[in-house]
RNA sequence: GGGCGGUUAGCUCAGCUGGUUUAGAGCACCUGCCUUACAAGCAGGGGGUCAUAGGUUCGAAUCCUAUACCGCCCA
C-alpha cells in the first residue's frame, strides 16, 4: 500500500470521525436477542448540572472497557446511559441563576414557573456531560438515554411509593430529621457528613426555682437552650439524685423545668447536669419520648432564631411562647454569641473550655445541619434488610475488589435506619398523596378531588435517590412488563465509586428484590478516586481539578482512556496530574509508527499467517506464542475487573515483545530476504499481530485501534467495535520457543551491555567467539541474524585452542562463554571492574543457595522438587562463577 | 470510640495460592545514540536493610500479633 504516513499520531481527525461513524451504524444499539446472551450495564447517571470531571471520566473508561469487551464477545451488549434530576443540586444551580439574571427568587416566580424554568435549563444544558461522554468515546446505546424525571421513570416511582405505602412501608411521622437550612429541606442521614470541629462547651448557671444557688450545665449548643424543657441527670449519679424533682429557670425565657433522670445521660460529661432540648437534638428527643416532655422549637427552617417559640406535644401544635426580641430573628450563630455575652454579663457564665466534636454538615450545601423536628415521610428499611444482606453473602452479587466493602456494607444493612424520603423542594417527583380539609390522606395516582371534596397533594418531593434506587429496571420499562426487563435483568455489572455505596447500591439491591424479586446486578465493581499528583480530591476550592474535555483537546481521548487505566490498579485511587497524560499520546504514537513502519513494507495487508506455517522462524513462533499468551492474560484479567492487569499485558506485549524485539528480528527478512516466503511470512505474521493488538486495545482505545484495524479487516469484516474477540490458540503456545528467545535476549543484553561498558563505538562491528561443543552452539549460530542486527555481531567464530583471551571481552550466560575480540578496545580496567561485578553478584547468589542447602531442616522438610529446584540453581551459579572468575584470573 | 484499607526505588504503584524475587514496572535521573517505524524514540546504567518490633515456618515483601504513621467510612 506504500503511502505517506505522518511520523506523528495526529488524533483529531481520527476520533470524531469514526464516533460518529460507529453512531451512523448503530453499532452501540442492543435490542432483545433471544439468540444471544445479554451482557447489561446501566450508567451511574450522573447529575444532569455536572460537567466532566476526572471521576467521570475514569469511572465510564471502565464501564466501557467491559462493554466493548463483552460485544466483542459475542454478548447482545447493552450499556444504558442517562442522567439524574439531582433535586437540591439542580434547584440550587436554578436559583443561583434566576438571581444572578433577574434578580428574583424562586417564590417571586411561584412554584409552576419556577420548575418550568427548571425544565427549560435541563433542554438546554443537561445534554452536555452526555456530549463529554460522547468525545470520550463510550459506546452506550444513546437511543435508550433516559432521566430520572422522565414520564416512564416517573410513573416508576409513584407505582413503589403506593405499593410501599400500601404494604405499610411508607408512613409519615412527627421526627427529628436532619434539616440543611441552607436548602430549606430535609435530609436522609446518610447525606449527612460528620466533620470534626474544634468547638466550645459552654458551662452555662441555670438557677434553682426561689433561690440563689444554680446547677451548672454544659453545652455546645447554648442557642438552643430557649427550647429546653427539663435538666437531665444519669441514673447512677446518685449525689444527684436529691435533686429529682426539683425546678430550674431556664435563662432569657424564664421557663421553669423539672430535674428528671435518664439513662442517656453521662455523668462524667461536663457537669453532669444535661439540658434537654427535645425539638433540636435527637438524643434529647428520645428523652422527651421517654418522659412526655414537649417540644419547644425555636429555630426557623432558615437556621434563624423564632420570633416566638412554636410548643408541641402529642404530635399536635400548642402554643406559642415569647423569644426575647434581642435574640429573635438572629441567626443560630449570631444567637449563640449573643446569648453567651447576655449570660456572661448577667454572671450566668461558669466557664467555656475549648471542646473538639463532630458536626453534621449536609453533603450538598456543606451547611451545618440542624436537627429540626417536623412531620416527614419515612420507609421503614429493616423489614428489606435480611433479603439484602443474604444476597451479599451467598454472592448473588458479588463487589470487586473482593474482601473490601462487603463489611462496610454489612455494617450498614444491620444498623439500617428508616430512611427520611420526603424533600421541602419544588424539583423532583411530587409524593403522590392528597389532603382533604380534615387532615385525611389518600395515597394514590390521580388527584381524587371530586366536585363535592377538595384534595391538596403533598406539596413536598422525594428524596433523588428514592428514583435512582430503580434505576437498573425503571430503565428498562418497569413497572410495564417489558420484554426488556425481561431479557436484560438482572445487569451484570454496576460500576461505581464505593462512596455511594449506601445512597444507591444498597438501596438498589433493596429495591430489585422488592420489586423485581431479583437482584440489580451480578456484580459491583468500585472504583477508585482520581487525585492530583499530591493525593489530595480534586474539588473546585482546591483549584486542582484537571479538566478531562481539555486534556482530550491536548493528548487525545484514547490518551486520557489509556492512561487512567495504566496508573489505576483494582480499586484504588489515582494521583494523576496534567503531564501524565503525555504516558497515553506516547503510547499512541508508538502505535502509530509500528504501523507506519508495516505500512512501509507492506505489499498487501495479507494477515492469514496460518498458510506460511512451513517458514516459521524462531522468532515467529516465539511472537505467536507471547500473544496467545497475552490473550489468554488479558481475557482473564478483564473478567475478573483487574482491567489494569489487562492493560500491562497487552502495554507490554505490544511495546516490548512486539515493537522491541520481533520487529527488529524480521527487518532482516524485510529488507534483504533471501526468498520470497521469508518475507511474505514476516509480514503476515507482523500483520496479523498488528490487527491483533488493536483487538485486544480496543476496548482500552477504541479510537486508534479503529482506525488501524481498518487498514487490516478482511472484506467482509467492517467494525473492530464488533469483530469477534480473540480466542488464545493452545496450539501456538510454545515454551520451547520462548525458552530459546530468552536465551538469546539474555546473551544480546550481555554483549549490549558490554559494550556499552567497553565504550565500543555503537557502529562499531564486533566478532562472537564461542564453543562448538556447548550447548547452545547451533541456537546462537542458526540466529546469528539476530545478533547481527541487534548487537552489531559480524561473525560467529567457534573457540578455537590457540585463541588468545587476554584481548577478548568475556560473558558467560547460562552456562555458556562468550569472548568478544576486542583488541586494542580493551580497557583492562574496566573489563577487570566489570567481571568483579558480575563475580559479587554470583557470589552473593551461591552464598544464599549453600546457605540454604545446608540447612539440614530445609532438606529434610521442603518439598522435593523445591530442593532440587535450588540445586539446579546452585550448580549453575557455581559453574558461571567459575567461568567468571577464571575469565578474570588471566588479567592477573 | 467502631470498621476497613494502606505503608515496597526520588515519585506513582505491581508483586494474586509463602519457594525461578539479594524484589518488578512506568515516570524521573545518569551515559551513549537523529541506527532507512518511532528523539512522543532506541540502547545501556545507577537507585530499595519491602514502616517498626516480635512471632509462625526449613524458608516471609507475602501469613499472625503488637506499635507508629497515613487515608476512607460509620457513630
Amino acid at each position: 500500500m506504500q503511502k505517506e504516513i505522518s511520523k506523528i499520531y495526529d488524533p483529531k481527525t481520527v476520533e470524531g470521525k469514526w464516533y460518529q461513524h460507529w453512531l451512523d451504524k448503530k453499532y452501540f444499539k442492543a435490542k432483545v436477542n433471544p439468540n444471544k446472551k445479554p451482557y447489561t450495564i446501566v450508567i451511574p447517571p450522573p447529575n444532569v448540572t455536572s460537567i466532566l470531571h476526572m471521576g467521570h471520566a475514569f469511572n465510564n473508561t471502565l464501564q466501557d472497557i467491559i462493554i466493548r469487551f463483552k460485544r466483542k464477545q459475542g454478548f447482545e451488549a447493552l450499556w444504558l446511559p442517562g442522567t439524574d434530576h439531582a433535586g437540591i443540586a439542580t434547584q440550587t444551580v436554578v436559583e443561583r441563576d434566576l438571581k444572578a439574571r433577574e434578580k428574583k427568587s424562586r417564590h417571586d416566580l411561584g412554584r409552576e414557573k419556577f420548575v418550568e424554568r427548571i425544565w427549560e435549563w435541563k433542554e438546554k444544558n443537561g445534554s452536555l456531560i452526555i456530549d463529554q461522554l460522547k468525545k470520550m468515546g463510550c459506546s452506550c446505546d444513546w437511543d435508550r438515554e433516559r432521566f430520572t424525571m422522565d414520564e416512564g421513570l416517573s410513573k416508576a416511582v409513584q407505582e413503589v411509593f403506593i405499593r410501599l405505602y400500601e404494604k405499610g412501608l411508607i408512613y409519615k411521622g412527627l421526627r427529628i430529621v436532619n434539616w440543611d437550612p441552607a436548602s430549606a429541606t430535609a435530609l436522609a442521614d446518610d447525606e449527612v457528613e460528620h466533620k470534626d470541629i474544634q468547638g466550645h462547651l459552654y458551662h452555662i448557671r441555670y438557677r434553682f426555682k426561689n433561690s440563689d444557688e444554680y446547677l451548672v450545665v454544659a453545652t455546645t449548643r447554648p442557642e438552643t437552650l430557649l427550647g429546653d424543657t427539663a435538666v437531665a441527670i444519669a441514673p447512677d449519679d446518685m449525689e444527684k439524685y436529691p435533686l429529682i424533682g426539683k425546678k430550674v429557670i431556664i435563662p432569657f425565657v424564664n421557663r421553669e423545668v423539672n430535674i428528671i433522670v435518664d439513662e442517656h445521660v453521662d455523668k462524667d460529661f461536663g457537669s453532669g447536669f444535661v439540658k434537654v432540648t427535645p425539638a433540636h437534638d435527637p438524643n434529647d428527643f428520645e428523652i422527651g419520648i421517654r418522659h412526655n416532655l414537649k417540644q419547644v422549637i425555636v429555630i426557623d427552617k432558615d437556621g434563624s432564631i423564632l420570633p416566638v417559640c412554636q410548643v408541641f406535644e402529642d404530635e399536635a401544635y400548642h402554643d406559642e411562647l415569647p423569644i426575647p426580641s434581642s435574640i429573635a430573628g438572629l441567626d443560630r450563630f449570631a444567637a449563640r454569641k449573643r446569648i453567651i455575652d447576655e449570660l456572661d454579663k448577667a454572671g450566668q457564665l461558669e466557664k467555656i473550655e475549648k471542646h473538639a466534636h463532630a458536626v453534621g454538615h449536609s453533603y450538598r450545601s456543606h451547611v451545618p445541619i440542624e436537627p429540626y423536628l417536623s412531620v416527614q415521610w419515612f420507609v421503614k428499611m429493616k423489614p428489606f434488610a435480611k433479603k439484602a444482606l443474604a444476597v451479599v453473602h451467598n454472592g448473588d452479587v458479588k463487589f470487586f475488589p473482593p474482601g473490601r466493602f462487603e463489611k462496610t456494607y454489612e455494617n450498614w444493612m444491620i444498623n439500617i435506619k428508616d430512611w427520611c424520603i420526603s424533600r421541602q423542594l419544588w424539583w423532583g417527583h411530587r409524593i403522590p398523596a392528597w389532603y382533604n380539609e380534615n387532615g385525611d390522606i389518600k395515597v394514590c395516582l390521580d388527584d381524587p378531588s371530586t366536585e363535592s371534596e377538595k384534595w391538596m397533594q403533598d406539596p413536598d418531593v422525594l428524596d433523588t435517590w428514592f428514583s435512582s434506587q430503580l434505576w437498573p429496571f425503571s430503565t428498562l420499562g418497569w413497572p410495564e412488563d417489558t420484554e426488556d426487563v425481561k431479557y436484560f435483568y438482572p445487569t451484570n455489572t454496576l460500576v461505581t465509586g464505593p462512596d455511594i455505596i449506601f445512597f444507591w447500591v444498597a438501596r438498589m439491591i433493596i429495591s430489585g428484590l422488592e420489586f423485581i424479586g431479583d437482584v440489580p446486578f451480578r456484580n459491583v465493581y468500585f472504583n477508585g478516586i482520581v487525585r492530583d499528583e499530591q493525593g489530595r480530591k480534586m474539588s473546585k476550592s482546591l483549584g486542582n481539578g484537571i479538566d478531562p474535555v481539555e486534556m482530550i483537546n491536548d493528548y487525545s481521548a484514547d490518551a486520557i482512556r489509556f492512561t487512567l487505566i495504566m496508573l489505576s490498579s483494582e480499586g484504588k485511587d489515582i494521583n494523576i496530574g496534567k503531564h501524565s497524560f503525555e504516558m497515553g499520546r506516547n503510547f499512541s504514537n508508538k502505535i502509530w509508527n509500528a504501523y507506519r513502519f508495516l505500512s512501509m513494507n507492506l505489499e498487501s495487508t495479507d494477515t492469514d499467517y496460518t498458510r506460511y506455517a512451513e517458514y516459521f522462524t524462531l522468532e515467529d513462533r516465539w511472537i505467536l506464542s507471547k500473544f496467545n499468551q497475552t490473550i489468554k492474560n488479558i481475557t482473564e484479567n478483564i473478567d475478573k475487573f483487574r482491567v489494569n492487569d489487562a492493560l500491562n499485558a497487552i502495554y507490554h506485549f505490544f511495546w516490548h515483545d512486539y515493537c522491541d524485539w520481533y520487529l527488529e528480528m524480521i527487518k532482516k527478512r524485510l529488507y534483504r530476504p533471501e526468498n520470497e516466503n521469508e518475507k511474505k511470512t514476516a509480514l503476515a505474521i507482523a500483520s496479523y499481530l498488528m490487527k491483533g493488538c488493536m483487538e485486544l486495545l480496543h476496548p482500552f482505545i477504541p479510537f486508534i485501534t479503529e482506525e488501524i484495524w481498518q487498514n487490516f479487516k478482511g472484506d467482509e469484516e467492517e467494525t473492530i467495535v464488533r469483530s469477534p474477540w480473540l480466542e488464545a490458540n493452545e496450539k501456538l503456545i510454545d515454551h520451547e520457543a520462548d525458552k530459546s528467545i530468552d536465551f538469546i535476549q539474555e546473551v544480546i543484553g550481555s554483549i549490549r551491555n558490554l559494550r556499552a561498558e567497553m565504550n565500543v563505538e555503537p557502529g562499531k562491528k564486533i566478532n562472537l567467539v564461542l564453543d562448538k561443543q556447548s550447548d547452545n552452539w547451533d541456537l546462537v549460530k542458526s540466529n546469528q541474524e539476530h545478533f547481527t542486527a541487534l548487537a552489531k555481531v559480524e561473525n560467529i567464530i567457534p573457540l578455537e585452542d590457540d585463541f588468545i583471551k587476554d584481548n577478548a571481552g568475556t560473558l558467560v550466560v547460562q552456562k555458556m562463554e562468550f569472548f568478544i575480540p576486542l583488541a586494542d578496545l580493551i580497557d583492562i580496567e574496566k573489563e577487570k571492574q566489570r567481571l568483579v561485578k558480575e563475580i559479587s553478584r554470583l557470589e552473593g547468589l551461591e552464598k544464599s543457595l549453600a546457605a540454604k542447602l545446608n540447612n539440614k531442616s530445609f532438606i529434610d522438610k521442603a518439598p522435593d522438587n523445591i530442593v532440587s529446584k535450588e540445586r539446579d540453581k546452585l550448580e549453575n551459579v557455581r559453574e558461571n562463577l567459575f567461568k567468571v572468575r577464571t575469565n578474570y584470573n588471566k588479567f592477573m
